[in-house]
DNA sequence: AATGAATGAGGATTCATTCAT
DNA sequence: CATGAATGAATCCTCATTCAT
């Protein structure tokens, strides 16, 4: 039997977009604390009952963001490692992907990674834990695979992926402060060949 | 003449800093729009309305924390960088005085530093900002005497400064998450290696 | 075609009007300041928050009272002066006008006209001094004509018009203490009759 | 026996005294509910726990600047009818007493007279009564005393008494509020015209 | 399904008054 | 007597959530 998807089910998923669409927006302009759901529904075009009609509280909406986010942000970092490639392409690869990300959330992620409260950021650090956690692992097996064919020295690769993984986001909080602005490609390479090739001279 | 304290300031200061410790706990267990003036007064064992003898709102207190804060940062990290030493022993040591800053302030950095509301943010920002610039400038200096020393290979200076602070900063953040959990220690010499060494064989 | 009043038009008068009427009466028994919203509230028999559905702030909601208010004010005691009839009917109808606004109004008057704060009462007052100037040039131009048609002896039009709308304001105001109880007719008729024949005998 | 002032008392009268004239500045500028005790003490050069000391409460302060300034009041407007001349002498000393009065206040009046709270006012309000009052009952006697000598023709000598007072009151009124300029000798030789001589030409 | 009026708990801030020193 | 730190009740206003239409 044909999956169906009834009129009620295409009318609820435009609801929820626009509702998503609008909160993106709103909590990006105001924070999470400064947006109002009021200011959600208007910015939706509907009215505020509306919005609850298809998401039972403002936490939730804000959840599902991250959550949309979160995945984004997974699928351009760590399924790249995973493929064929050196450690000298896929180090600016990664920081490319993550810059990217944080450029293109530029909005959003500037209020939304930093404003939650208690109880809610832990839920909501759990979920970026995941994907940070992910692209730890996924930098452990590359060096581990790296050091067995002899392209890296005898550095420890626990630690190593970490400190790939910590530059790689605290460039990209950096950018989002406005305290770099070169293109991302640059700023990637560049990040990229100091781990590679490391300060010392040759 | 010796300076003299006065009674009057010496209550002063204790109940400021008595204040201001029992904001940093609130802050830190609830974030900045989830704490309360009631809960700060509570903590602090005083009447609401004494905390209001000593700040006149509850963003200045929250600003009085981040100025003294963003000292001690600033102080633990940047002046090292102007003494001697090579980069092998500067990049560890300057890690670790960021990873350790945040350690030791864990308890209200994890919120300050991504809570504040808009406006409120943009202000604190310019002063984290001042440290953070501090800091990119102060190894952009280290660097270009190091490459005339022929200490470093030919890395574009800034780049390299940017890459360097936005990785310790991204560390200690992991750190604070509860990411990376060894000494301090450990992970500055580790991440200082990295940076100084590469990736590549030898 | 016919101006259209929707439903939704007509609940927010309504509810307008049910809380102007709620804050006339405790505007009236505990003045400006020792009126609070709570109370408003309550004696339009809604939540606080549905107050300010209609109104931003208590001053606002004072503004609104105070502005009907001197509208009917002007209304009851300018324009008739500018109508026919001589100076020994304009004068008892002029106090009567007064006297009836105050002794309609009594309710909210008795404070409203006396309580506010510093630059509320500034601004507050501006507008009354309009409808008084509006009664005293109104006076002016009466008596100036009087004068030309030889009905009034030699007197200084203008400070003779500022001792009519005193003499009246006073007087309203003597009847909002309760010192004057007698129908406002008999008061009006008697003021008028003094200023029109003067006390010396004939 | 002497009557012997201990030098306790001196200082409660000059502590008192001082407190008196601070308040009485304060609410000047400030109005009855934009004054608060600190600024009194402030004013007072005085902690604020002194002004405790001689005075249980802001109302009592209140109160008794309002006792001294209509005893002030009424002296300077009731005996004086009691005194010798005519009516055509005593209407402009009337309004010019009244004038002065309210000339000199004029500071304190301002907010004063117009500011008070519910129970608070009638209180006071009982008290300026008293000297209104008085001022109508001085003004009908001597209007019933001038028709016995046939100096002023047949009006009704209560209602008359009221209009006088209503209009010295309301012409006050309006000097306070700044829409009568001139000196207040000028004013009161007016409106005593206009009362005397009537509108009517002779 | 959609609406938006109504709700009321919650929070920052003020200030008259008290009381230990 | 004098002080001024401490108190906490009181008030204005916001906004997430509900529910009758």
């Amino acid at each position: 039997m044909v999956a169906k998807t009834s009129k009620a089910d295409v009318v609820t998923d435009f609801r929820r977009a626009q509702v998503i669409a609008a909160a993106r927006e709103r909590f990006t302009k105001h924070g999470l604390a400064g947006t109002t759901m009021d200011g959600i529904a208007q910015a939706a075009g509907v009215a505020k009952g509306t919005v609850y009609l298809y998401y039972k509280s403002k936490e939730e909406i804000f959840r599902q963001i991250l959550d949309e986010d979160l995945t984004t942000f997974h699928d351009a970092t760590v399924p790249p490692l995973r493929g064929p490639g050196d450690i000298g392409q896929k180090l600016p690869a990664f920081f490319l992907g993550v810059l990217g990300f944080f450029d293109r959330k530029k909005d959003f992620c500037e209020h939304a990674i930093f404003e939650m409260g208690y109880d809610f950021r832990k839920k909501a650090m759990q979920r970026f834990e995941v994907v940070f956690k992910a692209q730890v692992e996924a930098w452990e097996a590359v060096l581990i695979e790296a050091q067995r064919a002899g392209q890296v020295g005898p550095l420890e690769p626990r630690a190593t992926a970490v400190t790939i993984v910590g530059a790689a986001t605290g460039l990209a909080k950096q950018r989002l402060r406005g305290w770099t602005s070169g293109p991302a490609e640059e700023v990637a390479r560049q990040a990229g060949l100091t781990f590679w090739k490391g300060l010392e001279p040759k």
